[in-house]
This record gives structure tokens, C-alpha cells and sequence, in this order.
DNA sequence: AAACAAACCTGTGCGC
DNA sequence: TGCGCACAGGTTTGTT
């Protein structure tokens, strides 16, 4: 699921459903998602807890607690964040059950179990999670001009979406929308970014930002296998104007003439028009 | 510096 | 129907 129009998703619905809500009894089940930690760290930070607020940082979530701690979470492949009636079982691959003390439920939920909960005090935060200190700039917080895209390429013989991809320069794009925002700039992802022209850096840069925005605005990607992205379950709908990403083969809706092709890249899958894009 | 390989896991879809 | 393989939204670590 998670990229960052989506983990933004998750943000604002449980901005809406968890701010100022306690956490009373909490339950970690599997090991692995509190692997930084510990189960017990975990539950003990959580329990009695009340959320103050939601931030996200690329694809980090934050809960920032009453408690002085602070509760970080990363959905990485499969995870996911869901707040439901807590009437029924939990369904499975829930790793974290928190009741709130409004008689809801927080699950969190990852069958890959790539993902993770970290709750730690707001001295040891950094320390316990120091990529959070290395994120480069948020399209959605802070914006991308194109004098970033410019600084960022210049002198880099790196393809441009293995730099669209590292969360170091820009923080929050993944897969999907890297392939999105090279075929909206009309750049072909494996280009070596120092050869791009200055009106290259600024499509780049304009096409970031649309992507993003226009992705948050329709709540995300919901892929076929239908990982939900909101905290209610429901779908978003970014994927129905997806113009490459898994279109191999199908004929390009912008040029009409180019059919999309798809290489590896830093060991993931990558699409593009060849027609369209250079 | 940059590309590549493998690792961490489970689930699904496809060809045979 | 069953088996084996490829592949999946992310990130880290180690090797060329």
C-alpha cells in the first residue's frame, strides 16, 4: 500500500478519529512489529497514553503522545492502520490491538510484518529511529522547487528514479508514484540525472508535487489486491489514473502511440512510455 | 559514487 | 487440483 499519498491518508483519518482519544488496553501479538524495542516497551508506552496529535514525516507516522513519548509507525509493504467497533476478532495479522476509551479499536494490521511500532520518549526518539534525521525534503510540507531538482541532479550520474526513490533527497515517494512523476515530467526513468536540462529539472519538479497532491486528493492507491488505505477500510482511487505503473504492454493514454515497457531499476519494477518519454 | 544482491516475510497469481 | 516460480506499495546492509 504505503506511499506517501497513502500514509498521508492514514494521517488524516486518524487525526480525525484518534486526537484526544486514550489507549487502555493494548496488546502486542507478534514479536517482530515491536523488534526495535521490545513487546513490553511497546504496551507499557501505549497503555494510559492519550494521542495529542498526528504528524507524518515521508512515510513515517507519529503519534505524539501526552505521555512526553512519541509512537512511530511504518506500514512498509503490507502494513496497515484501521480503526473499527472492536465487536468482532481481530482479523488476522493483527499485530497491535489497542482499545480506546471510547469503546473503538486501533489494529494494526501487516501479514508481510515488514512494517513497525516504536514508542519511545522524546530523547531516546532519535537515537532509537535515526533515519527519521536523514528524510530530505516533503513535496506535500514543503514543496519542491526547481532549483532542489536542479541541486539534486547536478553532477549525478545516478538514474533519476533511483533519486526519486532515496528518502534522503526527497522523502515519501515510492514505486508507483516515481513511475507516475517521470511520465508526467515526459523523462524516462532510467536517464542519468546530470544529463537533464534546466526545463527538465523543472518538470520534474512541477510533476512531483501534482502527483502527490492530486494523489492525496483521491485518497491514494488501492492496487487489485485491495490492501485498503483509510482507516475505515475504504479504497482510495489514484489508481484509476495510474498511466504506467503496471501497464506493460498497453498502449500509452497520453501519446496514444507509445507502449509501455517495463525494466528493473534498483531492483524494482519500473514503467514507462517510450514514445512519450526521453 | 552508484549499481547490484540479498535479506526481512506472507500472499497471490500464473504457467504447466 | 496441485506445484513451483515470479512478483508485490519499503528499507537496510554488504558487496562489486
Amino acid at each position: 500500500m504505503p506511499e506517501l499519498p497513502e500514509v498521508e491518508t492514514v494521517r488524516r483519518g486518524l487525526e480525525r478519529t484518534l486526537v484526544g482519544r486514550r489507549f487502555d488496553e493494548v496488546t502486542v501479538g507478534r514479536e517482530r512489529v515491536a523488534r526495535r524495542t521490545s513487546r513490553k516497551e511497546l504496551r507499557d508506552g501505549l497503555t494510559g497514553a492519550r494521542v495529542v496529535r498526528v504528524d507524518r514525516r515521508g512515510k513515517y507516522l507519529l503519534l505524539e503522545l501526552d505521555s512526553d513519548s512519541v509512537a512511530m509507525v511504518h506500514l512498509r509493504m503490507s502494513g496497515q492502520v484501521v480503526i473499527d467497533e472492536g465487536r468482532t476478532a481481530p482479523p488476522a495479522h493483527s499485530h497491535v490491538v489497542a482499545d480506546l476509551d471510547d469503546g473503538q479499536r486501533m489494529l494494526f494490521i501487516d501479514p508481510r510484518t515488514f512494517g513497525e511500532v516504536v514508542v519511545a520518549s522524546r530523547n531516546e526518539f532519535e537515537i532509537l529511529i535515526p533515519e527519521l534525521g536523514r528524510l530530505g525534503i516533503d513535496p506535500l510540507v514543503d514543496g519542491v522547487t526547481i532549483d532542489d531538482v536542479v541541486s539534486m541532479c547536478c553532477n549525478r550520474r545516478r538514474r533519476v528514479k533511483s533519486l526519486l526513490l532515496d528518502q534522503s533527497e526527497i522523502a515519501g515517494i515510492g514505486n508507483i508514484y516515481a513511475d507516475e512523476i517521470c511520465h508526467r515530467s515526459g523523462i524516462r526513468p532510467d536517464r542519468q540525472a546530470h544529463t537533464l536540462s534546466r526545463r527538465s529539472c523543472r518538470r520534474l519538479a512541477d510533476s512531483i508535487v501534482d502527483v502527490i497532491e492530486e494523489a492525496v486528493d483521491l485518497g491514494g492507491s488501492t492496487l487489485a489486491d485491495a490492501q485498503y488505505v483509510g482507516v475505515d477500510g475504504e479504497p482510495g482511487s489514484y489508481q484509476d489514473r495510474h498511466r504506467v505503473y503496471a501497464r506493460t504492454g498497453q498502449r500509452c493514454i497520453t501519446c496514444g502511440r507509445g507502449i509501455i515497457r517495463r525494466v528493473m531499476i534498483d531492483q524494482r519494477s519500473s514503467h514507462f512510455c517510450p514514445v512519450c518519454q526521453r
